[in-house]
DNA sequence: CGGGTCACTTTACATCATGTCAAGTGATAA
DNA sequence: TTATCACTTGACATGATGTAAAGTGACCCG
């Protein structure tokens, strides 16, 4: 598979990643080869199944949007709650870039089990990110008292959650400013202590 | 459909149920129908599709657990906060009652119009629970004054949403317990004025 | 007692998407 | 000239939902 063509694995993958990103979630082996001007059968010359195909589209989105670069920014904070503050925006920029193959791969979830592990592994990627902000803000002393670092990561894990994004910006109509500006709010009030 | 004998109508729902609880969400109709202990199409001469069961079951589990008296309950309470907490007790723990077969209903929303639409209803009503929650906050002037409340709405809703319940107690491995514990304070330090 | 209805069974089949298989084609390179 | 590579074409297997039609046994009504 390294040795293909990149062209046309990547008019794959441009394909699937603009279908999934207008379409819906119901996009079909066929729709993405048409999309790329090829045959249906041809698509399973690159990807062995629609699962790999889909995780390959993430990894294909992360290098365009360089993504690493911008999760790391949120590394150079000076304090335990700027760099909250930073990682929440980070990772609530990333995922309406990712949205599309997101709904799409946990649709799969539990019919395939690649697929499962696919995502399963993103949301660890978040909750390591999560783990990392709360250690920092439990090194300036900020955590609220209540909490354990654990039960912190949990909890700023499940309100960065991609559902919760989907929920409030697609079914009630927020804009992505007032997600942003929700998140920050709720986390703070919900993690650091009060001064 | 109302013509029918329920004992046979009945131990389909129940199987569906207890099906869905048990063994995730990948139950098929053939899995339904044995656990019945009738043929496959005899279950269509019940329900014409899996999407229609599926809907009739939640309505079955909330006859069976009678979740209008309890919702109800925190209806009566005296201030906006206590409703508040009244109704989240409520909720989150209607969600581990039905959450079999939401599973199953969130996994066929996008391929299935009318499964989509059941789940819709659901959320819906959650919403409106929600509202009525934040509407006694604000009749006691108890909402933080730079939230909206339809904000403040659509904020509890997210929180109180089942893929959220899921995610904490099913992955992250927090207790009944403490998932209700969590969801009181975030609500409270996201919604309440500062005494 | 006879005929009909009702609930269910059995068997067969259409559909739709994924994924596999095998033979064919055309360009390019050794 | 021949071999390889990327892709096409067409056929087929699988697995689930849902439809259709004929058959069976019990029960009820006249």
């Amino acid at each position: 598979m390294s040795s293909d063509n990149p062209t046309t694995r990547t008019r794959i993958l441009d394909a699937t990643w603009t279908l999934l990103e207008t379409g819906g979630s119901k996009v079909r082996m066929s729709d993405i080869a048409k999309a790329a001007g090829i045959s249906r059968q041809a698509v399973y010359l690159h990807f062995p199944s629609r699962a790999e195909l889909l995780v390959a589209t993430t990894r294909h989105i992360d290098a365009a949007k360089d993504i690493d670069a911008r999760l790391a920014g949120s590394r150079s904070a000076t304090s335990g709650p700027e760099r909250l503050a930073r990682f929440i925006d980070a990772w609530g920029t990333y995922i309406p870039e990712i949205h599309g193959v997101g709904r799409a791969l946990m649709a799969m979830q539990d019919s395939d089990e690649e697929a499962r592990k696919a995502w399963a592994g993103r949301m660890e990627a978040l909750r390591q990110g999560c783990a990392a902000a709360v250690a920092a803000i439990v090194a300036d002393g900020a955590l609220r008292p209540e909490l354990t670092e654990s039960r912190a990561t949990d909890t700023l894990w499940m309100l960065l959650s991609a559902r919760n994004w989907e929920q409030l910006t697609q079914e009630a109509g927020w804009s992505q400013a007032d997600y942003l500006a929700a998140m920050q709010d709720i986390a703070r009030r919900s993690l650091i202590a009060d001064i």
